[in-house]
DNA sequence: CCGGAGTCAAGAGCAGTGCTCTCGTTTCAG
DNA sequence: CTGAAACGAGAGCACTGCTCTTGACTCCGG
């Protein structure tokens, strides 16, 4: 589509590119703390004021970072779910279990996205739509496990009112309108406590208690299977 | 018990005290990424070389911060729970409430200690007794939820094998010994619940979806009790 | 083909950081 | 009272993000 026309183009969008994967090795050797431009520079063989030219500040190049972080979680999960049997409860699984494995694959990226932000971030619209992506695989899956008759032997749970019935009903209204709000927003949990999980493990929160944490993970992922109703297997 | 004999003595307790004391006031505004040793000293009217005196690097400055929020939370949860009426439900929910309102109140203090942790960083032993004392309070209220003759209704789901089992049993024996081992897991699935779903309000990932959390984390947190089968409140 | 305009890399420089070392001074203990 | 230990201040080192200037390069329209 974007043709690239001259070679001054072309040699920018190559460094743009080399910049952002030698801050890329950085991050994942180092930590977005110790990530530094004039590192990068150094490293690529230029000056370090040269890189503004093409990431106008730190934080954009960690935005960047950032992005591609999202999507590339994304994609592992999608990936995972492509390849995962067709039961519900075992989409769910390696759904959750992809993540995990990224995080721990990944975890300086994952602490980038997850972690504590810097202080003055305002996440950019561009991160929002490959943020998404994941909680949106969590909440498709929840679909897949809905029951093609509504089940008569466990009700649904009665929908939440007040604040939160509003943001579910605008939620589901969007993404998912065949979910009850009750499961859409036991999905949430999920999601909350998904994440909640994976980042004690990686910060260490779990090293008194679960310190190889696979059976806890494995363990937590089928009782929020159950919650979120995904039948269980037979 | 120890007390302070010589003037140098006093006056080096009094100055290792003022230091923090400015730290966190800069934590607190600031967030740990900004916090300044040189900041800090000059802040003191004093050198940044004497700082080192009495802290010997940043990383015990922000170390001694950590403990302190640790306990500080747990004071507030303690509190919290001092005041709340007798029935678990109850209690779980102020134990919560009150673990939500310190995050929001200090925030830069919860993410330094929930947060992305520094690269290098090991979390010296002094941090893990501090640390421990909130899941061991979400414990203690789950142990209150339990009934006093096993109930027949809803069944002791069967207890985790494997390694999970073998976990499960040790924290058990150290600390619930009356706690199924399936409800102790659930604790521990409610506790991460808790925190990342804390998390990812303070850290803006509920933004686009729950953003007054307050419905969603009063909802979750009911959720919660039920998982870990606290008695409904009549 | 060529000359102005826009783009670029490089270097110096600024203000800030954590941390070390030295050097007088103060304080404590034998 | 004296030697040793503790102390505060300051200079200095090696970094950081970022800005500004300078000179060279590339492109594009005439």
């Amino acid at each position: 589509m974007t043709a690239i026309r001259t070679a001054r183009e072309r040699a920018r969008e190559e460094l743009t590119r080399e910049i952002k994967l030698e801050a890329r090795r950085q991050l994942a050797s180092e930590g977005a703390q110790r990530l530094s431009l004039r590192a990068v520079a150094r490293e690529l063989g230029m000056a370090s004021s040269a890189i503004y030219r093409y990431y106008p500040s730190r934080d954009e190049l960690l935005t960047a970072l950032i992005v591609d972080a999202y999507t590339d979680l994304a994609d592992t999960a999608d990936a995972a779910l492509a390849a995962a049997p067709t039961t519900p409860r075992a989409r769910w699984r390696a759904l959750c279990t992809a993540v995990r494995g990224w995080a721990l694959a990944h975890p300086h990226e994952y602490a980038l996205v997850y972690g504590t932000p810097v202080p003055g971030y305002r996440a950019p619209q561009e991160t929002i739509e490959p943020a998404a992506r994941l909680p949106l695989a969590l909440i498709a899956v929840a679909r897949e496990g809905r029951p093609d008759t509504p089940a008569q032997d466990t009700p649904a749970p009665p929908a939440p009112a007040g604040p939160l019935g509003e943001q579910l009903a605008r939620l589901r209204a969007e993404l998912a309108p065949d979910l009850p709000e009750a499961v859409l927003a036991r999905a949430a949990i999920a999601w909350t406590q998904l994440f909640g999980m994976i980042g004690f493990e990686l910060f260490g929160h779990l090293a008194g208690s679960f310190d190889p944490a696979d059976a806890f993970f494995a363990h937590a992922v089928e009782e929020m299977a159950d919650l979120v109703g995904l039948p269980a297997e037979v």
